[in-house]
DNA sequence: ACTGAAAGACACAGACT
DNA sequence: AGTCTGTGTCTTTCAGT
């Protein structure tokens, strides 16, 4: 799981270890982006001002990567999920650098990761029904270049779903 | 994808559908949660009045889920991913159920799906490195009453990572 | 449903311990 | 590295259209 960075190369802002506080203030943020300093400042026995400034340096670090705001799958016809494994025809550089940017524009697939075993990518896609799965299959992800097997995997129920890494 | 609600029931509040003007705020908030009021009002053109109601109105009917804070993995020393994969020995209700309810307290598993396919589950585990993994997968995974076959993914690399579903 | 105004709460910066 | 204090901005409500 390297930093696969792009074009952009960020400054490597030093990360000094994350205390108590921070981890406790993470764990605030994490449930609930929406929170007022204010708030978290009382839960962790601070005032406003450190609370602040320790926000402002895990996001400057990058330790705070995103406040993003989850919405329901269904309510935004998206309630279909497909897992979907990928594996390439050619497995030289270029052909997988073409693989990711073709992978990057497609809005239906949320998620993609390199993995090890017999595919070489997993696919996380997000649809409104099957018919819109299948034209999405069979029209865009199918007709990528140097594309070599495909196998969909769905998901029936979800069972959990979290963000929660600091507890 | 069925809504697997759990003991409290939620009170279905009416989902009247969501409009152009929604949806525009639904793609500010999925981007930056902790964007102002005054901020959105401005790109879709109202004034914050309107905009705070409608925010409240998707809080409400539960198209707005959570507001989270997403944290960098290795950051935070869970740098390692692994999709595993689950069969039970069983499949009555009651194992099925007991399973779940391991699952949910594991805090190493951040996401579960039951999926099609000769696997029953998917689980998305995060740890700090191998060892960490491997003690997770022997002493917590495997001791899981009911377990039958379980089969480890390991992620090398994310390609994607996105949590946009209107756009 | 929306606008505009207005009160109270909050973020954020500064002086200081 | 923290508390306290102040200023400007934002949220949130309400009367009016």
């Amino acid at each position: 799981m390297a930093a696969k960075d792009s074009e952009k190369e960020e400054i490597a802002v030093q990360l000094p270890a994350l205390d108590t506080k921070d981890l406790a203030i993470l764990k605030l943020l994490q449930q609930n982006a929406r929170i007022t300093v204010r708030e978290i400042s009382e839960q962790v026995h601070l005032s406003t001002t450190p609370v602040h400034e320790r926000i402002r340096r895990m996001e400057e670090t990058g330790v705070i990567k995103q406040y993003a705001t989850l919405v329901d799958h269904a309510k935004v016809k998206k309630g279909l999920m497909v897992i979907c494994y990928v594996s390439l025809k050619q497995h030289n550089r270029s052909a997988g650098s073409k693989f990711i940017k073709a992978i990057q524009e497609m809005q239906e697939v949320i998620e993609c990761y390199n993995i090890s075993g017999e595919f070489d990518f997993m696919l996380k896609v997000v649809a409104e029904n099957m018919d819109a799965y299948y034209n999405f299959h069979v029209n865009k992800l199918s007709q990528v270049e140097n594309m070599g097997h495909l196998q969909s995997v769905f998901v029936m129920g979800i069972i959990k779903q979290t963000h929660q890494l600091v507890y």
